[in-house]
DNA sequence: GCGTAAATAT
DNA sequence: CATATTTACG
């Protein structure tokens, strides 16, 4: 059933099917919100300002929220809500731990640079315009180098003879597709890629046609990369870290919480949940990981 | 400040 | 071991 899909999917024939089907197997974020919520102490929700649910940012289904191109959203906060009670992490100076990009995350990152424009689309004013607290401008530089190699990869794919359609075999065979590339396109894969990038001009400023060609995510049948299908590893998830990712110690604020940046493994949770599909990467000799399976944001403006 | 490359951590 | 993220340098 699933090499069925697989199959067609390296047709780039049923993309429509397929990601209809990404977004009704995907986990609402609701689902996952509360999960996170949950899984949040109450010492740290109340010291984040988000013990309660909040109602500005709870939308079922939400698409995205408001990034205007020309304000800001009011996510960032000063670090003055904290100033009494009994948590004071100095949020400065403080090495941060790892940011874990989530589809949520990235689908506003997509967003931000959308409405941006690849010309204006500098880490900077992606930053800004994300308006995601905690998030800096380091963090989306890094992400859009991965960004931009992905959408490097797709033109290149769709410009040169591709094919193949056998995907016999394999899958992709040809293809020198560096790590990198391939764990971006994962996660990039299962976002909305705005058309904007591949051959338009974004509202708001004149840009020149960037890339050409939306091709479909070809998954690389690896068995590595299987395992990168799945979007934490074994143990990164971000329980570990909290919701941001980010420690107690050094965090400010997080509108991201409340835009759903991290995604616990509700599949783990709820095995009822069948997502795309759970690997299980063998990596040699008894290296067996399970890893959970969900990506793509719902879609796209 | 942005872009790219390499290093480190998970 | 591979991948993701972070950090340093150009």
């Amino acid at each position: 059933m699933v090499e069925d899909e697989e199959h067609r999917r390296m047709r780039g024939e049923v993309e429509h099917n397929w990601f209809a089907r990404w977004e009704e197997e995907l986990p609402s974020p609701e689902e996952l919100m509360p999960l996170s919520q949950s899984l949040i102490t109450p010492d740290l929700a109340v010291a984040f300002d988000i013990s309660s649910p909040n109602p500005s940012a709870a939308p079922p289904h939400t698409q995205l929220p408001p990034p205007p191109p020309e304000f800001e959203s009011p996510d960032l906060s000063a670090p003055s809500g904290a100033g009494s009670a009994g948590n004071e992490e100095p949020a400065r100076t403080l090495k941060r731990p790892r940011l874990v990009w989530t589809p949520q995350l990235h689908k506003r990152f997509v967003d931000a640079v959308a409405h941006l424009g690849i010309k204006n689309a500098v880490p900077k004013t992606i930053m800004q315009l994300m308006s995601v607290d905690g998030l800096t401008r380091e963090n989306v530089a890094s992400h859009l180098q991965k960004y931009r190699l992905y959408l490097k990869r797709m033109q290149g794919l769709s410009s040169s003879a591709v094919a193949g359609g056998s995907g016999a075999g394999g899958g992709v065979p040809p293809g020198p597709i560096s790590a990198v590339d391939a764990a971006t396109e994962q996660l990039f894969a299962g976002n909305p890629i705005p058309h904007s990038f591949l051959s338009r001009s974004v509202p708001g400023t004149g840009q020149e046609p960037f890339l050409q060609f939306m091709a479909p995510s070809l998954l690389p049948h690896h068995p590595q990369m299987a395992a990168a299908t799945a979007y934490y590893h074994q143990r990164q998830i971000g329980f570990d870290h909290g919701f941001l990712a980010m420690e107690p110690p050094g965090l400010q604020r997080m509108g991201a919480t409340s835009l759903g940046l991290i995604q616990p493994p509700a599949a783990a949770a709820h095995p009822a949940n069948s997502y795309g599909d759970n690997i299980n990467l063998s990596s040699r000799g008894g290296g067996e990981k399970r890893v959970l399976t969900l990506f793509p944001t719902g879609s796209e403006d």
